[in-house]
DNA sequence: CCTCGAGTTTCGGTACGCCTAAATCCTACG
DNA sequence: CGTAGGATTTAGGCGTACCGAAACTCGAGG
């Protein structure tokens, strides 16, 4: 009766899964259609059917929730997706904008046995390439203690430990400025009336300054190395 | 218009290919059925959609072949699931007989870049693990000049240049057997009345005899290192 | 040359995952 | 409160890929 998930179902319980892991609302059935592409009402119908295998709670009208079960096959699905992006860019060369819809496709075609041995050739990763951390074979994740650049106060410092790989052209220019994972920043400053966030990247001579947009300031996470929590968290 | 494959139109394709690589008769609706595992009429209905596409030539009540076009498709999902076996055996550290199954799922979920980088990282390997030939991109194969061991007469010598990855069982059975590629093999006699084939497997010290069943006989091929080209071929 | 049965196609139907349009719910504002 | 408008679900359909059962073909053997 388990009927092994179809691909579509996958895709549904990873997304469901991976809105709650940087905040904590449940996603809706049109923010779940927005991600998924496809429309309200074909999300109607795999909700339904995403709760009669018991992988979700959902009553009409309300927000969808992942149950224990769902939420183990949702990180069964992210260790595959993130161990493939990273395969892709350790092993087959490719750049950190390019893994993600490869790894998208594969995630769904890979056997368990591919999984593990994959694991153990790259030496048990425990991030991928956009600094999502990797849950375990058994679905232990660390949720790292990092923040939005963008909800940082002037004067924090620390790494950018992870970057959203939502959108590939802003990796590609991410990139080129010298901003990758573990790069140092330093906010100096926010410009007034909403204007972008000054920061300095990088440490040295190879140091420089940055307006950072808010659109990019929303997708880099940071771990701040000054351990002065005094940050807020403006999030409404 | 070329509205790309579905993955059940590439293993159609493929089956149909494969069919005719090691001998010449196209194949018919219902051994493309058994071959694939649906019912007859499925084929029928899909060799319609190949046929509206101008993957095959086909006539009612007559034999299913590839168009130019069938093969090109045919011959690019071939050297992916050739390549992928390799990287399965080669990197995952995979036996050859469980490659088969994992590499059926993974040729319809790979780009060609993936291919493409594979087949760099890999070295350009040009048979995969089966012995089988790989096809370059360009979709250009050589036919390995080999014969079926159970058409070889006693005194014939050579090297196992093939060996059939139907059955996953019987390629463990070999393996334990030591019997792999390019071991070497002498035909040493033919038991009457339709027995078995009695061969020498290896040479010098790790050599032994060695009866070789009809259902084995027809899944090794043998390419003869003495170039007496005196084997009777005696397919209808 | 005719027929009969194996092989093949056609027919009606299922499951899945998606769509648009229409109906329904619910909440926030007036 | 009461209701309008946005969010959500339902209704009706489509394309793909299967199935079993019924109808059809055609060539080998009588
Ligand atoms: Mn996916
Ligand atoms: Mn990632
Ligand atoms: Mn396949
Ligand atoms: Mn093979």
């Amino acid at each position: 009766m388990k009927s092994q998930p179809s691909s579509s179902i996958e895709d549904y319980v990873k997304v469901i899964y991976s809105f709650t892991e940087w905040q904590d609302k449940p996603i809706t059935s049109s923010q779940l259609a927005a991600r998924l592409g496809v429309a309200n009402s074909s999300v109607s119908e795999m909700v339904r059917k995403l709760k009669d295998q018991g992988l979700v709670d959902h009553r009409p009208y309300g927000a969808v929730r992942l149950t224990a079960d769902g939420e183990r096959l949702a990180l069964t699905m992210v260790r595959r997706h993130r161990l493939l992006e990273t395969f892709l860019v350790q092993e087959l060369g490719y750049s950190w904008d390019e893994v993600h819809d490869e790894a998208e496709q594969l995630e769904h075609a890979v056997s368990d046995t591919f999984v593990e041995r994959l694991a153990e050739k790259l030496g048990h990763p425990d991030r991928d390439p956009h600094g999502d951390p990797i849950p375990s074979p058994t679905g232990r994740v660390e949720r790292p203690s990092a923040l939005p650049l963008g909800d940082l106060d002037p004067g924090h410092e620390g790494r950018i430990t992870r970057i959203s790989d939502d959108d590939p052209e802003m990796l590609r220019y991410l990139a080129r400025e010298r901003i990758v994972l573990d790069t140092a920043v330093h906010v100096v400053r926010r410009k007034p009336f909403g204007g972008p966030l000054v920061v300095r990247i990088g440490a040295g001579n190879g140091a420089h300054e940055f307006d950072v947009p808010d659109s990019i300031a929303s997708s880099l996470w940071v771990h701040s190395d000054s351990s002065h929590e005094g940050c807020t968290l403006e999030r409404a």
